[in-house]
DNA sequence: GTTGACCTTATACTTACTTTAAGGTTTACA
DNA sequence: TGTAAACCTTAAAGTAAGTATAAGGTCAAC
């Protein structure tokens, strides 16, 4: 199967593919006779995997790690567990961030005038001295 | 006042201070006899409020787009209104994905053993054919 | 037989810094 | 007075995770 087909099947960009392979995420392929990447259901399978794992939030190197596990039949289902709670503690900081910036926000909003004079809170308030 | 007092005031770390002139964000203070840079009290209150907008969420561009309507006498409050609340609608989008991703990871969770067998149905649903 | 859709590589760009290297200056202390 | 630590300077490279561009080879259809 060649790349564009990879990529349609999985969901990836085929340059995100091609990147994938020159940072060893994945094995590389083997080439057709005109140099042309040839995918094997092995290969396709891999991607797949990352792809998944992109989505659900886990960086380029905890998908190593996980890629790694998937792999390992000896893996401990806890280590596989730890890395996904941790992965939840994470987007929940994220989360807590960005309700707070939106609180702020949304509070500078509601005292801005919104029309054609220059007075404005926001600007006032970024511009404040004290913290 | 020196970089790293200057530093210390805004909250930003020197590098970034450097990094924010590099880049034109902010006016190239004039510098001592030794070449120090030696700030004024304009130039740390553009930094200053650089550090509560970045705070905010606003990229480097849209903190371009800030510190231009703070100088600006003749701005228009509505103007400023619609950059914030475009940045409220991004940060409700980016915690919409964030609580999705949550969720499924939440569900994985639930489903692994967290023990010392390799079965593990995080990796199973990472693994699967299909979605 | 040539147009358009593929494929290849290498390199540069993106964001918002951080790190490193290599060196000059100032301050504190023995 | 010497020296060591703590500053300051610059330029260049590294980070994450791709995306874009250039310049070219290949393949399928009309």
């Amino acid at each position: 199967m060649k790349i564009s087909d990879v990529a349609k099947r999985t969901g990836l960009d085929a340059k995100t593919i091609r990147y994938y392979e020159s940072i060893d995420l994945v094995d590389s392929p083997p080439r057709r006779e005109n140099g042309y990447r040839e995918y094997s259901e092995q290969g396709i399978q891999q991607l797949s995997f990352l792809r998944k794992a992109r989505k659900f939030g886990f960086s380029i190197n905890e998908c190593r790690a996980l890629l790694a596990l998937w792999a390992n039949p000896n893996r401990r289902s806890a280590e596989v567990y730890g890395l996904v709670a941790e992965k939840v503690r994470d987007i929940d900081t994220h989360i807590l961030e960005l309700k707070s910036m939106k609180k702020m926000l949304s509070e500078l909003l509601a005292q801005c005038p919104d029309d054609d004079n220059p007075n404005c809170s926001i600007i006032s308030k970024l511009a404040a001295d004290q913290e």
